[in-house]
DNA sequence: CGTTTATGGATACTGATACTATCCATCACA
DNA sequence: TGTGATGGATAGTATCAGTATCCATAAACG
C-alpha cells in the first residue's frame, strides 16, 4: 500500500500523514526504492489510534509520540509504559493557591489516599493537580462538592476494577498494553460523555422552572 | 483596589488581567477617572474562577467567556445555563469511522440511554463523542471495554447524584447555577486525576512482574 | 511643586501547536 | 515516452494565549 491508499483508507491526509511520519508517530514504510516506500495493516491501525488520541481524547501531539514510544517499548515493565501514558495524559496544570488552602487540600488527599489504600508516587503529576482542584474548588467556596470526595473516590474504584478486569482478558502483553493505554485514554472521553449526558438528563428534570 | 494590587492577590500577571479585560472574561472595573479604574471582590473572586477553568480544567478562553455569560445571564432558565456550559466544554471532536462502526456504536448507545431513562438532546455535542469514542474503541478492538459500557454509566449516576445533592443546599438560584457550573467542569477535573490515581496505584500491585 | 511610578487603553509582537503547501528529483505504469 | 503519484525537505499558515510597547494621564513621594 502507498501513502495515497493509505490516505483513502484511514481518511486521513497525505499531508498529514507525511506530518507524523515526520513527527515519529508513524513508522516509516519499507522503501523499495528511495522514493517508493509501502504501507501495511500496522500502519493503518496505528493511524486510527493516532486520529483517536488527537481528536476525541484531544492529546497534543507530542503526547501522543510519548504514549506510541511507551507502546514500542515493550521491554519495559507494563507499570511503567502505564506510567508514561500517564504523565503524557497529565499536562502540568498548576495553579497557584494561598498556601493555607494548599495545605488543607494536601492533608484531605493525603487522609483519602490513607484510607483507601492508594499507594501513588508522590510526584504522580495527577496527585498535584488533584490537590490543586481540591483547593481551588475551596478557594470557589465549593466545599460542599469537595466534602463528597469520598463519593467519588468510590465511583472511581468501581470502574478502574472493571477496567482491570476487562483488560486482563488479554491472552499477550502486547495487547494488554495497548487495551491499558487505549482503555485509559478513551476511557476518560467515555466517561466524560456519559457524564455530561446524565447530567443533561437528570438536571433537565430536576430544575425544570428555575 | 487597582489592577496591581489585584495581580497580587491573585497572582496573575498584568498584562493577563488586560488580555482578560479585553476579551471580556472580566467586566471593567469602576472608573474613577479616564485611566483610574477601582477592582473590587468580585473581581478576585472572578479571576479565581477564569484561572481554575483554564489551568486546571483547560477551558480554552473562549469557552470560559461563554461560561461566564451563562452565569451571568441569570434570567434564563437554569437548565439552559447548564447546557452553555456542556457546549462550551465539549469541543466538537468527530472522528471519522467506518459506516458500520459508527452504526453499531450509535445503536448502542440509543440502548444505553433508553434503558437508563436518560432523555437526552439529540444534538447534544457530548452524544456525538460518546457515539464516536465507542466506535473508535471498537475499530481499535477493544470491545471488551465496550462491553462493560453499562457499568461506567452505573459509575456515573453515582456521581451526579452527590453533585445534585450537594448542590442543591445552595440557597439562593445564583449560588445554585455557579456550583452547579464550577461542579460541572472542575468535578471533571477530580474525577480525572482520581481515576489516574486509582489505575496507578492498583495497576502498580496487580502487574508487577509483567 | 516637580519628578518618579503606576494606570488604562490601544496596538503590535511572540511562541507554541498542528497542520498545509510547495518543490523537486525520482518512480511506476500506460 | 510522458503523465501522475511518491518520498523527502523546506516553508508557510491559522489559531491560541498571552506579552510587550506606547502614550497620555493620574497618583504618590520628597
Amino acid at each position: 500500500m502507498r501513502i495515497g491508499e493509505l490516505s483513502r483508507t484511514t481518511g486521513v491526509p497525505v499531508p498529514t500523514i507525511k506530518y507524523y511520519l515526520r513527527e515519529g508517530l508513524l513508522p516509516a514504510g519499507e522503501l523499495s526504492s528511495p522514493n517508493q516506500a509501502s504501507y501495511g495493516e500496522t500502519h493503518v491501525r496505528r493511524l486510527h489510534l493516532i486520529r483517536a488520541l488527537i481528536e476525541l481524547a484531544q492529546v497534543p501531539v507530542a503526547g501522543v509520540k510519548e504514549i506510541l514510544e511507551s507502546l514500542d517499548a515493550d521491554t519495559e515493565p507494563l507499570h511503567e509504559q502505564i506510567g508514561r501514558a500517564h504523565r503524557a495524559l497529565t499536562p502540568t496544570r498548576r495553579l497557584a493557591a494561598t498556601d493555607d488552602a494548599r495545605a488543607a487540600a494536601t492533608a484531605q488527599v493525603a487522609d483519602l489516599l490513607h484510607d483507601r489504600g492508594w499507594s501513588v508516587d508522590p510526584d504522580a503529576p495527577a496527585l498535584a493537580t488533584l490537590v490543586d482542584t481540591v483547593a481551588a474548588l475551596r478557594t470557589l467556596g465549593q466545599d460542599s462538592l469537595v466534602a463528597h470526595l469520598d463519593t467519588y473516590a468510590d465511583a472511581v474504584e468501581r470502574f478502574t476494577a472493571v477496567e482491570i478486569e476487562a483488560v486482563t482478558a488479554n491472552p499477550t502483553r502486547d495487547q494488554l498494553a495497548e487495551s491499558v493505554v487505549i482503555g485509559t485514554i478513551l476511557g476518560e472521553t467515555l466517561i466524560s460523555s456519559l457524564r455530561l449526558l446524565a447530567q443533561e438528563s437528570i438536571s433537565a428534570d430536576r430544575w425544570k422552572n428555575r
